[in-house]
DNA sequence: GTAACCAGTTACCTTTAGTTAACTACCGGT
DNA sequence: ACCGGTAGTTAACTAAAGGTAACTGGTTAC
């Protein structure tokens, strides 16, 4: 009995999901947002809030980030009615899927920082 | 007491060590590098050999990426006094230590596209 | 001496990622 | 009428990543 647990993949296929998952949490902004979103659960996540959060983001970047986000189903986008119209963020249940893969990342860079230096 | 286990990191500290990782870890061709590299343990890894068998490398891109990966102590470089000279790449005992990082990414990448689909 | 193989390097170009600043559109208060 | 707050969008730019093709320099085989 070959294939037990895990739903194995040709090296092709593992190849794409590395460019897959790079291609959703890479860039400069991705996982900030995602991790200041995770800081911030159970408060009013607005546009205008987080851009002021996170320091050095352009509203034009953070709505596009945004939206890859939303596209991938990690982050929710709510409209409040609230004069004038907010818009809540929140992280899904499943966007915090990614934190175990941000946390080895974490620990790998943390490790490697000590070994180079 | 607190501070038992992991060597805890700031929030800054935590994205810097991100960065970190994605920066040489990222990209188009190093991963691919690495997983090559991986794969032909054992045997004669020259310049030559790898752009043949990574397909749609060039030369220029492979010779700065295998630099990278040398400076990050991930790959070792043995010029042979062959005739004429080659050279053989090979991952190090520390550059092992990536692949835990990109089984995550596999694993998150393979799991997010049946999320999606 | 010239062709062919090794290991790269260099200059030039294209594509992608990210920045900056100005703009839309809606609402409420003064 | 105008200002300030909400949530973005747009256009024009710069910076970074990557691709293409020609080239260096050394060695061997013919």
């Amino acid at each position: 009995m070959e294939n037990v647990h895990k739903p194995e993949a040709t090296c092709e296929q593992e190849l794409a999901a590395i460019r897959d998952s790079l291609e959703i949490l890479g860039g400069k902004w991705k996982l900030r947002i995602m991790r200041h979103l995770n800081n911030h659960i159970g408060e009013k996540n607005t546009f205008k809030k987080i851009q002021r959060e996170i320091e050095g983001i352009s509203a034009k970047m953070l709505s596009k980030e945004l939206q890859d986000l939303e596209i991938n189903l990690l982050v929710s986008r709510i409209v409040m009615d609230t004069k004038p119209v907010t818009v809540n963020y929140a992280i899904t249940e499943y966007g915090l899927s990614v934190f175990p893969v941000t946390e080895t990342l974490v620990d790998w860079g943390l490790n490697h920082r000590q070994k180079i230096k």
